[in-house]
RNA sequence: GCCGGGAUGGUGGAAUAGGUAGACACGCAAGACUUAAAAUCUUGUGGCCAUAUCGGCCGUGCGGGUUCGAUUCCCGCUCCUGGUACCA
């Protein structure tokens, strides 16, 4: 083979991986294993983009290194195949989701198999299939039967739990629970009946049915959690979101938010991320005050993180659409009121978000009594308290609370200050302060005050300390076709559990994939949608789940993909253990990563794997932008104006297609052919070349920007795409993709290959013992290599590979010594050129069963040192010195050395700075 | 508003236990080869000044500080970017 043919070296290697299996994992107790992951794909119709494989690339490579370092290891790949634009498609043509996405996964795995991924395809899952939704559907089964149990601080099975009420009631049984959960005794659970007791037990159950206010879409169709909502809109789709009240089944994820916060210490993570965790999770710690209404038995319900000002606090603040403050509205107030209710009801979500600026309430005529001091003080309504968090109502302390502060001042309400300090620009909210004007709490510090007002509240049973969430339980049912059935049957009206060997439930056929007539999911168009029992045929559950069901839990399918026996087996869960590498975008933080943690800690508590955090290092992959390119065309012409000339004449811009713009210069006869009415087009030149402009925009097909991995790999091969996809700068960085530098990546695999086709395009190595330079040129890559891996820098070591191959080249290298090497280490990054000198150089076996080369530290050891000479803080002199000197002697040679002179001009230095190996720094 | 991340040549980027700023690559320019183009190779390439030589000055978003020495540490800003938001 005379040249460099990627084509046909890089088709016979992914053919000879395929034959042997090269990258098939099993469990071998004998080497370290090493678990690497990427967050697996939606197979949408667009198929893949230069996007995609970034992390791939990254984990690939990575998953080789260790596979070289003697590691076992798991590196899987599969598709996140349930979905909405399968099912929006089927709406609109027909076409059943399960073919739509049949297709779409053909087209990506033949496009990842291009580019040459070391993934043991046998292990592909995927999420739509009924032998792996099976499982998803055994694991809600589970969460089903069990309660999470605050003593035992995990869930336990639900039976436990009815054995309890059997015996004591639930009186001292601390439980997670709805917080509508009456109280009963063991006499009056025996004497419930079947139904009463099951409708009891929803209240416990980790996951179960209960009317929630959801986000409704009404043009989806179906409810969205609140990381599917992005401003009021679908983050897919942008359509509007309602809030809807609406019987859902949902995820007590709630449960477990404190184990998903004190989890997080433990994760190699990037920071950001674990902070966007923390404040999704919302922990707020502070107290529940109950005040007393003057004139009536209703009471006021508060969560406030400051109660040390109670003392302050000169209003009540209600949520407009608290039931509550329908209540306490007194027929003075009544027009005033209701009408405020009404206007701030009619007010869409995203208007009370947009304009925070407008202060608005109504009083509602009634008085609450401070239980700390007897005081009287108004309740008003006002639309900047939620009723989604804490109870929905406020104790407002206009001095030391901002929004209580401008409130007050609009309305005319009372401002009194209770912390030590200045009130000139307004409210503080004083945390390190002493307090004052607090009858018995005055003088205490916060902590003080906190602690008193907690003790006292409890004491009077008015109140506790309580820790308080933003988090909310998760939403589990979509009133969509294309996800799974949930295995759940309805008698008298309440939700039971099919058995066990009836799973999976098979998603059933229907003729339309619309809601049906009377407002029905999808699933109500099902023929025979029921479970027959021993005592009769019940109807089915009509929704399905949502996206991420199938998602929080394909990381152990993986390690046992085809077992029908369980989820995983546990001696392969316990061999792969967590996720040593996850790579994947920042967008999943608050959503998939969440619910994974979720559900493994789940899976945990119920001994069914052995460890608590799935993903023990993350790195997140920054966003690959598109970037566009323009074209200037003279308005009513069909003359195009190169970008340095477009200011001379009245011009529009218009997106060309990037695929036919080489370094922003146009292809002037590709673009002729692009789009028949630019046949006949006419360009105004600069230096005979058409100049495009270019912007950085979104990838995307309106604007002709989109890249697709194939056409590099046609054009390039799978090498340099990996290669310069790594080479574009810092994996997490988020960069536009331009093809601005590939040529210097693929001139890099050309020269590479010469080194081993010295002569005629003929391979030829020597087996001549390799001289220093050639060595020191090889073991600077290589330390180079192993600490750009341990810190994932990726495009540094492709630099150092590039200053390797051009220093033996210069040198003539042609050594077998220095040449095996160097293919170990470049098989990460271009592995198919890889496998070809390992074959070249006479090796029968795949060169990712070679061994990393080990670095010698004793090759780069210099003798001489160039010293740079700093005179008052400025480069005058370079001293080339043996290393070996000492101090007094490196600054003998620096003094008397005539450059220096020229500097000192005699007169003798006031400091002399000498960091030996480093630099001779003198100041005069 | 709050919480993150960032700003270095014409471009992508490199260098932070403080120690020669601009590695590597693209682009550009000049030259070689060629009928020509492509490809390839060689050389140059931060800005300004300079008798264009010796060289000098300025330079890592802006303004200060610490230090013999700051892209790196500290203080105060500007702009870009991600997340989140009337969270009590």
């Amino acid at each position: 083979m005379a040249e460099y043919n990627f084509r046909e070296i890089e088709q016979k290697w992914q053919q000879n991986w395929k034959e042997k299996g090269t990258f098939k994992a099993a469990v071998d107790p004998k080497r370290p294993k090493f678990y690497s992951l990427d967050m697996f794909p939606y197979p949408s119709g667009a198929g893949l983009h230069v996007g995609h494989p970034l992390g791939y690339i990254a984990s690939d490579i990575v998953s080789r290194f260790k596979l070289l370092k003697g590691f076992n290891v798991l590196h899987p790949m599969g598709y996140d195949s349930f979905g909405l634009p399968a099912e929006q498609y089927a709406i609109q043509t027909g076409q059943h989701p399960a073919l739509t996405t049949e297709q779409n996964i053909s087209r990506y795995t033949e496009q990842l198999k291009n580019i040459g991924f070391a993934f043991d395809w046998d292990r592909e899952v995927r999420t739509s299939d009924p032998a792996y939704y099976k499982w998803t559907q055994w694991i809600f089964m589970q969460l089903f039967s069990s309660y999470y149990d605050l003593e035992a601080n995990k869930a336990l099975p639900i039976s436990s739990l009815v054995a309890r009420f059997e015996q004591e009631g639930n009186a001292q049984v601390k439980a997670v629970c709805d917080e509508d959960t009456p109280a009963f005794t063991a006499a009056q659970w025996k004497a419930f009946s079947t139904n009463e007791q099951q409708q009891l037990l929803l209240h416990y159950r980790l996951t179960f049915l209960a009317e929630t206010t959801v986000n409704w879409c009404g043009a989806l169709g179906t409810v969205l959690s609140n990381d599917e909502v992005k401003d009021g809109f679908s983050e897919r789709g942008g359509h509007p979101v309602e809030r809807k009240k609406m019987m859902q089944w949902s995820m007590r994820i709630t449960a477990y938010a404190d184990r998903l916060l004190k989890g997080l210490d433990q994760l190699a993570w990037s920071e950001p991320i674990k902070e966007m965790q923390r404040n999704w999770i919302g922990k707020s710690i502070g107290a529940e005050v109950v005040f007393a209404v003057k004139g009536s038995n209703q009471k006021i319900q508060v969560f406030t993180t400051r109660v040390d000002t109670i003392y302050g606090v000169t209003y009540l603040a209600l949520a407009p659409e608290s039931d509550l403050a329908a209540e306490l509205i007194t027929d003075a107030q009544r027009a005033t009121a209701e009408a405020y209710i009404q206007q701030a009801k009619n007010r869409s979500e995203r208007d009370r978000m947009s304009d925070v600026k407008t202060i608005s309430g109504a009083f509602t005529g009634s008085y609450a009594i401070n239980p700390f001091n007897g005081e009287e003080i108004p309740v008003w309504i006002a639309d900047y308290v939620l009723a989604g968090y804490g109870t929905g109502a406020v104790m407002a302390v206009p001095a030391h609370d901002e929004r209580d502060y401008n409130f007050a001042r609009h309305f005319g309400l009372e401002i009194r200050q209770v912390i030590e300090g200045s009130m000139e620009n307004g409210s503080f909210p004083g945390k390190g302060g002493i307090v004052i004007n607090s009858g018995n709490l005055s003088g205490l510090t916060m902590k003080e005050a906190m602690n008193k007002c907690i003790a006292f509240l409890e004491e009077q049973g008015i109140g506790r300390g309580k820790v308080q969430y933003r988090m909310r339980d998760a939403i589990f049912t979509r009133q969509r076709y294309w996800g799974e059935p949930l295995p759940v049957y309805f008698k008298d009206g309440l939700p039971y559990l099919i058995e066990e060997k009836d799973l999976p439930l098979v998603l059933p056929e229907v003729d339309k994939y619309l809601p049906t007539e009377d407002g029905e999911p999808p699933l109500g168009r099902a023929k025979d949608w029921t479970y027959t029992t021993e005592s009769g045929t019940y109807p089915l559950e009509l929704s399905t789940m949502p996206g991420w069901a199938g998602s929080s839990w394909y990381f152990f399918r993986y390690m046992d993909p085809s077992n029908n026996n369980s989820f995983a087996d546990k001696d392969k869960t316990d061999y792969w253990g967590a996720v040593d590498l996850y790579i994947g975008g920042s967008e999943h933080a608050t959503g998939h990563l969440l619910y994974s943690r979720f559900w493994t800690k789940f899976l945990y508590d119920i001994g069914a794997v052995s460890i608590d955090e799935p993903f023990q290092k993350m790195i997140n992959q920054g966003m690959i932008q598109g970037r566009s390119n323009f074209v200037y065309r003279i308005k009513g012409s069909n003359t195009f104006v190169s970008l340095g000339l477009k200011d001379t004449y009245d011009t529009s811009a218009m997106h060309v297609d990037v695929n036919i713009v080489h370094n922003d210069q146009l292809n002037l006869e590709k673009f002729k052919a692009w789009r028949p009415d630019l046949a006949n087009a006419e360009f105004i030149l600069e230096d005979g070349k058409y100049h495009c402009g270019a912007e950085v925009e979104k990838m995307s097909k309106s604007k002709y920007n989109v890249v697709n991995p194939d056409d590099i790999i046609e054009r390039y091969g799978a090498d340099t795409l990996r290669l310069y996809e790594m080479f574009l700068g810092p994996l997490e960085q988020f960069k536009p993709w331009n093809t601005n530098g590939i040529d210097g990546v693929y001139k890099f695999l050309r020269k590479l290959w010469n080194l081993y086709h010295p002569q005629n395009g003929a391979f030829a190595v020597s087996d001549a013992p390799a001289s220093k330079e050639e060595l020191k040129a090889l073991h600077k890559a290589i330390k180079k290599m192993e600490e750009d891996m341990a810190n994932f820098s990726f495009n540094t070591s492709v630099s150092s590979f590039m200053i390797c191959v051009n220093e033996l080249t210069s040198l003539g290298c042609n050594k077998r010594e220095v040449l095996e090497p160097l293919a170990i280490l470049v098989s990460p990054y271009a592995p198919h050129i890889a496998e070809e000198f390992w074959a070249l150089l006479g090796h029968g076996e795949s060169i990712t069963k070679a061994h990393f080369p080990a670095f010698q530290e004793a090759h780069l050891v210099e003798s001489n040192f160039e010293y740079p000479v700093m005179i008052n803080g400025k480069l005058r002199a370079k001293l080339d010195l043996p290393l070996t000197l000492t101090v007094p002697e490196i600054e003998k040679a620096a003094l008397t050395d005539a450059q220096v002179q020229k500097w000192l001009e005699g007169k003798a230095p006031k400091k002399v700075i000498i960091v030996p190996g480093k630099i001779v720094n003198l100041v005069v």
